[in-house]
DNA sequence: CGGTGAGTTGAGCAGCCTCAAATATAGTGG
DNA sequence: CCACTATATTTGAGGCTGCTCAACTCACCG
C-alpha cells in the first residue's frame, strides 16, 4: 500500500463496506485529508435528514433514468456512475461517482426526464428523503452550503468532460479519462501504487468519451503498447503517469477537502 | 410581439437596462412567470448581500479565466458566455447565460483555474460579494436553497449539451442549440413571434458544439437551405420549430419559475 | 481604398465510424 | 471437468463525417 496506516484501509470502500447504523461512526467522516470534519451536531442532522441505507448490486440501477427519485443518496462504497439515454439508444456517461459523492441532486429541481444512475460495483448508499431537503437546508444552512460545494464541484467536473468531448482527439480524452479516474480513487486510498481495481469495460470508456466502442479498443491498445498504462482483468495500472498527463492535458491540482453528507 | 401585455416588456432585457438601485424594485423579479417572487425580507437580504452594479461592453470579460474571481454576479441584462480555453488555444463553450443567471459559483470551491466569462453583447451585472456568501446561506437559508436549485439547473443543462457533445452528429447538435437558445429566450421574452437578436457568431456556435468553424458554416448553411431556419443581420429566424425539434431530439418541457438573486 | 473580420465554398485528407468476424473470458448447467 | 452460451476484447476493411488548407466574397471602417 502507498498509504500510510495512521488511516483506516480504504481498498475497502471499493468493496462492500456497510455503512454503520449511526452517521457518528462513518468511516468517511475519518478521513480528514479527504473530507472536512463534522461537529457533532451536524452528524446529528445528517442523521436525522438520513432515512436508511441501501445496497444495489453491480450493474443494477440506483436512479431510473425516465422517474423523479425520491431520494438523494451518497454513495458509501463503490463505484456508480450518471448517463443519460437518447431515444434511439445512444449513450452518453456523464459523470463518474466515487465514495462520498451526492446523487439525485439534479432531480430536485427538474421537470422532465433527467438522467440514470448505475452501479458499477456492488454500492452501499445513504439514502435522504427529497422531501427533508429543504427542511436540512433550513435547520443546518452550513450543510446546505456543503451541498452546494460538491454540486459546483461535480459541475467543474463536467465542465472539463465537456471540453474533453468537444476539442480533444480520441487519444487524448482516453489519456484525461484514466489519469482523472485514477487520480480521484488515488486520493480515497482506493490504489496500490499505481494499481487501482477498474470496474468499467470499453464500453463505458466509450460511452464516456463520446467515441465508438470500435475505436475506443483501438486508442487503448495504442496507449497501452506505447508502454503508457496496462488495463486487463479489471486491474488498471498507470505506467507511465507523466506521459500521460501530459497528453491528456491534465494538470495535477491539489485536492482539497470536501465535505460528506 | 408575442407576448401578452401584462407584463413588462422585456426584449428590453437583450439591451441594456440598467439595475435598479433598490433590489425592491428589480425588474426581474416583476416576471412572474419566469421567476419566483421573493418576500420583502428577501429582497432587502439579496440587498444586503450585493455590492453594486457592473457593466460590461461586448467583447469583455466578465470572469478571467485564469483568476479566481472576487465577486459572484447575477446577469441582469444582455448575454454572455462560459467557456474554457486549452493550452493550445482550443476553446470550448460550456454554457450560454441570459438574465437571471448566476455566474461565478463555480469559482467558490475550486483550486486551480476554472472558466472565463465573456459578455457576448453590452451586459449588467449585479455584483456580490464572495466572502458575504456563508453569511447569506447562514441567515437566509431558503436563499442557499435558492442558490443550489441554480447551480443543478446549470448541471442539468450541462448534462444536455454533454450529451451532444458526445452522442451527436453535427446537424442534430446545431439543431439542438438553436432550439435551445431560442427557447431560453423566448420564455424571458426576449422574442419577436419567430425572430431573436442572436448575438453570437459562427466560430460561437461552433466552439459551443465541438465542430469546427468550416464544417458549422456548411452544417448552417444545409439547415437554413432546407428552411429550417435563417440566421443573417444578428436575428436568428425559427421557420420550422418541429422540424428543428425533431432533429435535435429536443423536447419542449415546462419551464418552470426559478429563483433570482 | 486598403484592412480587417465574418461568412462561404471547394478540394483533399484523416480520424473516427460501421460492418464483420475472430478470439478471449466468464458464467452456467450437465 | 467439460460443453455451451453470453459477454468483452481485438483486429481488419472500407466508407463517411468532419477536419484542414486555401481562396474568394461581402460588409464595415478608418
Amino acid at each position: 500500500m502507498s498509504r500510510p496506516n495512521d488511516r483506516p484501509s480504504l481498498s475497502l470502500l471499493a468493496q462492500s463496506v456497510e455503512p454503520p447504523a449511526q452517521c457518528g461512526t462513518c468511516l468517511l467522516h475519518e478521513l480528514h485529508d479527504v473530507f472536512l470534519p463534522a461537529s457533532d451536531e451536524e452528524r446529528q442532522a445528517i442523521a436525522a435528514f438520513r432515512s436508511g441505507t441501501r445496497n444495489v448490486r453491480a450493474g443494477g440501477l440506483i436512479i431510473e433514468e425516465r422517474e423523479r427519485s425520491s431520494h438523494l443518496y451518497t454513495l458509501y462504497s463503490g463505484w456508480a456512475f450518471r448517463f443519460k439515454t437518447l431515444s434511439d439508444g445512444r449513450r452518453q456517461i456523464l459523470h463518474f461517482l466515487l465514495p462520498g459523492d451526492l446523487m439525485g441532486l439534479q432531480d430536485e429541481f427538474a421537470e422532465g426526464r433527467t438522467h440514470g444512475v448505475q452501479a458499477a460495483t456492488d454500492v452501499r448508499l445513504c439514502a435522504f428523503p427529497r422531501e427533508r431537503l429543504w427542511s436540512f437546508f433550513h435547520t443546518q444552512p452550513k450543510m446546505g452550503y456543503a451541498i452546494t460545494w460538491l454540486a459546483a464541484r461535480e459541475e467543474k467536473m463536467l465542465d472539463d468532460a465537456l471540453v474533453s468531448n468537444g476539442r480533444r482527439a480520441a487519444s487524448e480524452r482516453v489519456a484525461m479519462l484514466l489519469m482523472h479516474l485514477f487520480r480521484r480513487a488515488e486520493h480515497l486510498g482506493m490504489t496500490e501504487g499505481q494499481r487501482l481495481a477498474f470496474p468499467f469495460n470499453q464500453q463505458h470508456i466509450a460511452d464516456a468519451l463520446g467515441l465508438s466502442l470500435v475505436h475506443t479498443n483501438k486508442t487503448l491498445r495504442k496507449l497501452s503498447r506505447a508502454g503508457l498504462h496496462r488495463l486487463e482483468g479489471g486491474v488498471l495500472e498507470i505506467l507511465d503517469p507523466h506521459a500521460l498527463a501530459q497528453l491528456g492535458d491534465y494538470f495535477e491540482r491539489p485536492i482539497r477537502p470536501v465535505p460528506v453528507l
